[in-house]
Parts: structure tokens; C-alpha cells; sequence
RNA sequence: CGGGGAGUAGCGCAGUCUGGUAGCGCAUCUGGUUUGGGACCAGAGGGUCGCAGGUUCGAAUCCUGUCUCCCCGACCA
């Protein structure tokens, strides 16, 4: 493609709302361009590289079996009621009505559209497994969408469905999908981790992320220094490298004290001259599902940790098993139900569930709130002084933790994630009737799994992972182009024709080209070549012409070469198969 | 939803405190000189200063309302 027929619009100084450099770096080099928050056009340059990772994806999905299809963005109501989604999925949701009064919602996942879409066409065992997938835009309507394609309202996804007989074959297809992703990933060479996560209110109950290490990364990461644990924060196990151990050996008598004006953990702790971690703080929620916030059901519930810790929403939601983290009760909700403010409550006398996380077990003769403003009790025990309903890891995990299944300690990362595989069991299939013949003639649900890659994301991700201080650094494999030819003197026969030449040869060989024949000056387009980083640039001058040399430069090393006209071609071809 | 910041030319910004009818850099157009790492000179085009009211002889600037965008948070008692 000549860069005079393009629309590639390039910019020296980023826009105002980028914060991250790949964000900067692709508004800047014209390849995309934000219509409404969430909402961007993606020019030729980002369509290209988008394009070439679908690619990719097709490629390693199609050899295992997988079927494409393409299901529609707008989904009927009735639809998503059928697995309470509509409700469940809360906000997220974008919600409308057609000129009939029909309420519909954009597609913000498909398991409810692809199950509707098998459901009385697999009729028998002998048509499983299946495996369907689609390259898709979804919309979610994301509270805060930022960082450009990374959390946009707006993204490409490539979502994928398996369907089996049993648990044993959807446990195969998890390991096919599982493994696809690893070859797609491991395409396009960027560094990532495999990590346990959570499944939110996709459902299912195994699940892996595949995090792409990166400082901006919205994900905190846990990763063993030994063995190859790692795990989403939002649901590490918390398991602390020395256990407390507390000094005393009775419990002592309870004691009420008075504690004017200390409303924190940091306050008490000063004023008590104990260390956060050897005090208890009481944390109220209500375990209602949150999802709708119109009701307002409040089952409040409390939850103690030692003060040095944080609790785990999604932990906390998991052991009281809710589809969305619970909410916290209020200032006013907290003193209803305790009779005191937060920062003076305890379990003392609550008569609300209480969940106690695991590392308060090795305190004695806490200290808690009273339930009484400006008082705290000493002296206070589990079993003796408080019921607790139930002990659990509920606090976060944090770097120094011990690693759950080696002797190593936790580090801590940031992660983008890219991909996502869920095993979802019949949860879908058991609520929408999506059910099969067995060979004894028994009507069964199906097991199923599903399988995300965010596409857009993916390819900012890249650019994330993949720049330097003059621009973009293209992984080949989905480099928008791979040879960037910049005509120095495009007026002169001698160079446009020989850069023609090359474009042509290139391209007949399956290689795509971009030739600069702007009239601009050579300071510029090279500048222009750095920021867009196509993998391999040719530089072709009338002065080199005379000398009988052109220039090749790798952009990820900035190597030159030279070379001469009648050896470029195979130069070039060498250059960009060297190339990663 | 809470807190903070910002809306002035396609992009980046100044001007607002102290009211006098809009400016700089980049980009664009014309002419000329240049031409291997974002050239220079001369000229030109482009903005109802987010929107709506108000104060005033006069408002980008002051007042009121409103909309939008960005950042942080939406969890530590």
C-alpha cells in the first residue's frame, strides 16, 4: 500500500486523555480514534493487526475442531430472563426497547445466544462434543471505560462454547481450549501467565485467565518464585509465612475500655500500642445479592480480620455464595444493626452471622469494638465470647505469602488479561432445557465450557508490552505491515521504481508492504517509521542509489545494513523471516 | 454514585484572578529556499471560547444553571 492512498495520519504529540504509552502510541499513530468514551474507531493500521490475529486464532481453532459462526449483537429479553442474567449481569447490560415495545439488550456474552442456537439441533450423544466459536463485537456497558481498546464499551471478542456429553469430555475440551491459547499466545511472542481466577458471573467452577504481564495491567497478580503457581489476587489463597502465634496461654477475664475518638485500625493501634495485626476489625456487609440495587434487602452479615489485613470481595462472595460481590452496609446501616459506628463494633453480642477469617485464629485476648461508641472490649475470645459461623480465607493475599502448593513466597505482578477459559458444567444447559438423547435414551443437559479472547485488547496489549521511546515494536506475527519501504526521493524514477519493484515481489511472496512516497523530508518519514514499527524498514535514496546501496533496518535492534538494489529482495526476505 | 480536574481552531496549550470583542506551537493551503533523523522564510485559511440564562455600555473572563470529557475511588472502620 502507498502511504499517499492511506489514511495512516500520524501525530507528535499524544492526545490529553491518554495515560498509558500504548494508548498514546496508537493514537498517534492515527490507528485508532475515540468516537464517544468506550467507543473507537479502529483505523487501517489497527484493523490490520486485528485481522492478522484473527488469523492467528482461526488458524489454531479451526485445526482442533473448532466451527465458526457469527450470532447476532441484539438479543431478545426473554432470552437472558431464561438464566436470570438479565437481572444478574445488572448495569452491565445495555438494555432498549424496540418501536413494538420489546425490551432487547446488546450482547455482552453469548452463552444464553449459542445454547438457544444448539439446543434442538444437537439432539444425541453421537453429535457431541461440539466446539463453537465466533469473532464478535460485544458491549458492555463498563462503568469507567479507559486506556483506549483495553476497556472499552466496544471490543472485538473471539467467544468460543464446547459441548459434551459428560464431565469427563467437557474436562478434555477445557484441556484442548486450554492449550489452544497457549499456541495462540505463544504466536504472537508476548510474556504471559496462566492464572487461577475467578469466574464472576460467567459461572462454572474451573477457570483460567491468561494474563499478559504488563505495569498497566488492571489485574493484580500473585506468581510463585518456585513451580508455576499463579493466581488472579481475587482468589489466591491467603497463607501467611509464619503463622501468629499469640504470647498468651489463658484467656482472660473480658474487659470493656474506653477508646474516645479512635475510629480506625491505625488510631486504636496507636492508642493501644499493639501492632494492626494483633487487632481484630469487624467488617459489615449485606448478603443480599447486590445485583439489583432497587431492592433493598438488607441481610447484614460481619466479617472479622485481623487489622492488618484486607478483605476479599470475591472470596467473601464465594463462601456466601452470591453471583456478585456483596455490598457494604453504610455508616447508618452498620449502626442499626450494631448500635455503635464503624470503627466501635464487634461480634460481642451480634446477633447477625459472623465469618472469621483464618488468621484471626491465632490471636487471643483481642481487642474488638464494643458496639458502643468510643468503647472496645479486651480479653475478647473466638467460642467464648462470639459464635462464629463460619472460618474462612477471606482476607487478600499479598506478595510474601506463602505459595500454596511449593515452599516458594508470592510475588506480585500486573497483568492484562486476554484470554479467559471457564469449564461451566450444566449451569446454562440445566436452566434453558438444552438437553441430549444418551445412549438410554435419557434426556441429560449438556456440559459445557466457554472461552474468551479479548481481540482489540490483545493487540493494545501488544503494543503495551512491545515499544520503545520512539514508538511501536510489531511482534511479526501480527505486524499491520511487515516491510515498511520509505522512498526517500519519490520524485526520482530511479527510487519510486525500484521501491515499486520491491513491493511487488514482496507482496507476491505473501509479505505485506507499505511504501512511504509521501514528498515529505527523510527526517520525518523515518521518524514516522519508528512510531508505526513495522518489523522491517527499507530505506531507498537517491544518494544510496548512486553508491549502488540501500539501507535495511530491523526496527526492534534498530540493526542497519546495507545492501545492494539487485540482492534487496532476498536481503529483505531474510531480514523479515530473522524477525520475531 | 463519591471526590478531584478540564471544556478556547484538527491536535497540544496560553489568555480567565484584574471584563474592552481571541492568541501560540504543531497540522493545513500558497510562493520561495531547502532535502539521509520531525527544515527555514514570507503569506493565507480555519474558532458563535461546551450549552443556556443573567450582570454590564461591553463577557472566553464575573454570577446562576446545565451538559460533556478526563483522572482517582467506589472495600478496611
Amino acid at each position: 500500500m502507498k502511504w499517499s492512498q492511506s489514511m495512516i495520519v500520524t501525530l507528535k504529540e499524544a492526545p490529553s486523555d491518554a495515560e498509558i504509552p500504548s494508548h498514546k502510541l496508537m493514537v498517534r499513530a492515527g490507528m485508532m480514534k475515540k468516537l464517544a468514551p468506550g467507543l473507537h474507531t479502529y483505523g487501517n493500521i489497527a484493523l490490520r493487526a486485528i485481522r492478522k490475529f484473527e488469523r492467528i486464532i482461526r488458524e489454531e481453532l479451526d485445526q482442533r475442531g473448532g466451527v465458526e459462526i457469527l450470532m447476532p449483537m441484539v438479543h431478545p429479553r426473554e432470552l437472558w430472563e431464561e438464566t436470570n442474567r438479565w437481572t444478574e449481569m445488572g448495569d452491565g447490560l445495555l438494555k432498549f426497547k424496540n418501536r413494538n415495545e420489546h425490551w432487547f439488550c446488546l450482547g455482552a456474552t453469548h452463552e444464553e445466544a449459542v445454547t438457544d442456537y444448539v439446543r434442538h439441533d444437537l439432539k444425541s450423544y453421537r453429535d457431541l462434543p461440539k466446539n463453537i466459536y465466533q469473532i464478535q463485537t460485544k458491549y458492555r456497558d463498563e462503568i469507567r471505560p479507559r486506556f483506549g481498546l483495553m476497556r472499552g464499551r466496544e471490543f472485538s471478542m473471539k467467544d468460543a462454547y464446547t459441548f459434551d456429553a459428560d464431565q469427563e469430555g467437557a474436562l478434555k475440551s477445557y484441556d484442548l481450549m486450554y492449550k489452544a491459547y497457549q499456541a495462540i499466545f505463544d504466536r504472537i511472542g508476548v510474556d504471559y501467565r496462566i492464572v487461577q481466577a475467578d469466574a464472576g458471573n460467567i459461572g462454572g467452577s474451573q477457570t483460567h485467565e491468561f494474563q499478559l504481564l504488563a505495569e498497566a495491567g488492571e489485574d493484580a497478580l500473585l506468581v510463585s518464585d518456585q513451580g508455576d503457581f499463579a493466581a488472579n489476587i481475587e482468589v489466591c489463597p491467603a497463607i501467611d509465612p509464619e503463622p501468629h502465634v499469640s504470647a498468651d496461654k489463658e484467656e482472660k477475664t473480658l474487659e470493656k475500655f474506653a477508646t474516645p475518638n479512635q475510629k480506625t485500625i491505625a488510631d486504636l493501634a496507636k492508642f493501644t500500642g499493639l501492632p494492626e495485626r494483633e487487632l481484630v476489625k469487624t467488617l459489615f456487609f449485606s448478603a443480599n445479592d447486590g445485583t439489583d440495587p432497587k431492592v433493598k434487602d438488607l441481610k447484614p452479615i460481619c466479617v472479622l480480620l485481623r487489622g492488618s489485613d484486607e478483605v476479599n470481595p470475591v472470596k467473601l462472595k464465594n463462601v456466601l455464595g452470591l453471583t456478585n460481590p456483596p455490598l457494604m452496609l453504610t455508616d447508618e446501616e452498620v449502626r442499626q444493626v450494631s448500635g455503635a459506628s464503624p470503627g466501635s463494633c464487634g461480634p460481642v453480642g451480634l446477633k447477625i452471622p459472623i465469618y472469621v477469617d483464618n488468621g484471626v485464629t491465632g490471636l487471643k485476648n483481642f481487642i474488638v469494638g464494643a458496639n458502643e461508641d468510643g468503647f472496645h472490649l479486651k480479653n475478647v475470645n473466638r467460642g467464648r465470647d462470639f459464635t462464629e459461623t463460619k472460618l474462612a480465607d477471606l482476607r487478600m493475599a499479598r506478595e510474601g505469602d506463602k505459595c500454596p502448593v511449593s515452599n516458594g513466597r508470592l510475588k506480585s505482578y500486573r497483568g492484562i488479561e486476554v484470554g479467559h477459559v471457564f469449564y461451566l458444567g450444566k449451569k446454562y444447559s440445566e436452566k434453558m432445557s438444552a438437553t441430549f438423547l444418551d445412549k438410554d435414551g435419557k434426556a441429560r443437559p449438556f456440559e459445557m465450557g466457554c472461552y474468551g479472547i479479548g481481540v482489540t485488547r490483545t493487540v493494545q496489549a501488544c503494543i503495551e508490552q512491545s515499544h520503545d521511546k520512539d514508538g511501536i515494536i510489531w511482534p511479526k506475527a501480527i505486524a499491520p505491515f511487515h516491510v515498511h519501504i520509505c522512498a526517500l526521493d519519490p520524485k526520482d524514477a530511479a527510487v519510486m521504481g525500484l521501491a515499486e519493484t520491491l513491493e511487488k515481489e514482496l507482496s507476491a511472496r505473501g509479505l505485506d508492504v507499505l511504501v512511504d512516497d509521501r514528498d515529505e523530508r527523510p527526517g520525518v518519514k523515518f521518524k514516522d517509521a519508528d512510531l508505526l514499527g513495522m518489523p522491517v524498514r527499507v530505506v531507498i535514496g537517491g544518494k544510496g542509489l548512486a553508491n549502488n546501496e540501500i539501507e535495511l533496518v530491523e526496527r526492534r535492534s534498530k540493526n542497519v545494513t546495507k545492501a545492494a538494489p539487485e540482492k534487496a529482495f532476498a536481503e529483505i526476505m531474510k531480514l523479515v523471516e530473522s524477525a520475531k
